[in-house]
DNA sequence: CGCATCTTGTGAAGTCTTTCACAAATCAAC
DNA sequence: GTTGATTTGTGAAAGACTTCACAAGATGCG
């Protein structure tokens, strides 16, 4: 009921729900259905309660689920209640755009540490943070208690970077540099790819052009 | 043996194996086992094999694979032998910061149009191609043969220039506002969401956290 | 209260994806 | 040309995820 292993697929679905609820909240709804989130969602009714159902049962059957009370749990499964520290590797023209997002600081990431190694960039002011040296890495981390990584940095260099970021002891890492990279077992790393999804597009296009 | 459905995964998997075989073409290596994709890849030679094999058979047994035949092959799969015309609307920070992403059109995604509703911001040139308002989209799209749209607006309006793309007759839309979009079957809508990676990171940390 | 209606939670069935395992193909060496 | 060492391509088996379908809990109404 608790535990186990979750699939991937759940938990990026739970942050869909966590969404939706937000909107449902927002207009005044009290209560949804597995229906209500699954027509939202593009999904099924029992793909909603599948996916909740590996956490509990937040439900009452005939009624639906308390749309508040469901944010809470989802916030809690996805730990979200709280605060994470996270730091910017590379405050290049991705970077930066990821550092201004807005929505980060909302559901609870702070960037607290920026890093570049362009000697010009490093002891500038962006908003409330300084960017640091590459040098300062390793202390900066492990002192500044970071959660997060976030890794804007070229490909060339990505690899050796996320060595030196799990050397000191981070243990989670968003990568935007279009490498595979490797990390130990207990580190989690997930990589984004604009040139992944952009090819996988381009696949459906031809797909749809010699159909 | 070739044609049917194609699981996503595998798809994705051969732009790895296309990545891998540029970093094997450039240190000289000419040809590669299924293994040796594998281990770079962070998955299995059954699973190379299989993937590829849903397209043709294009090893020699005993051998492996040619570096240079195999890109060919996996660049013609995914479409990208040719020129992808691209539109991107969204001229904010996460817009532009795409749109100077150099390897886009290093791999045949060519962005010739730019839209934005900032009137500030329309009729200003970024590179070669200019600001357009909103109110030129329909006609801008269809005119200008536009294969591929990236969007990169405000959730709160997605929805709806979505619903102008799709009526404007394109066919694949990937998008970077962080909600969920209904698109009608025949259009290949993929979504990023830097959120929703986060979000991903922040459950596995605290699964790390409570064992 | 009893009956009709609704909606959850969940085993079981079904479908999709990955892994296994081996015959067949290729080459080198003797 | 036969043997030995490789490595592919692929059915079959295993595993993972999704969908089905229904009992059980909850509510409202006469």
């Amino acid at each position: 009921m608790t535990d186990k292993r979750i699939p991937d697929s759940t938990v990026r679905r739970l942050s869909l729900y966590l969404r939706f609820l937000g909107e449902f909240e927002a207009s005044g709804v009290e209560t949804v259905s597995s229906e209500a989130l699954a027509e939202r969602g593009g999904t099924t009714a029992a793909q909603v309660r599948k996916d909740l159902s590996h956490f509990g049962s937040f439900g009452k059957r005939g009624l639906g689920y308390s749309v508040g009370a469901l944010a809470r749990e989802l916030r809690h499964i996805l730990g979200l209640g709280r605060h994470w520290n996270v730091a910017l590797i590379g405050a290049g023209r991705i970077g930066m755009a990821l550092f201004e997002y807005g929505p980060f600081r909302r559901r609870g990431f702070h960037i607290s540490t920026v890093f570049d190694n362009d000697p010009e960039k490093v002891g500038q002011a962006r908003g409330d943070v300084t960017i640091h040296g590459m040098e300062e890495l390793a202390e900066r981390l492990k002192e500044g208690h970071i959660d997060l990584v976030i890794l804007a940095v070229p490909a060339t260099v990505a690899q050796d970077v996320l060595d030196d970021v799990v050397r000191a002891g981070v243990t989670a890492v968003l990568n935007y540099a279009p490498t595979q990279l490797r990390a130990p077992e207990h580190v989690a790393l997930r990589s984004v790819s604009m040139l992944l999804e952009l090819e996988a597009l381009s696949y459906a296009l031809s797909r749809q052009r010699s159909a």
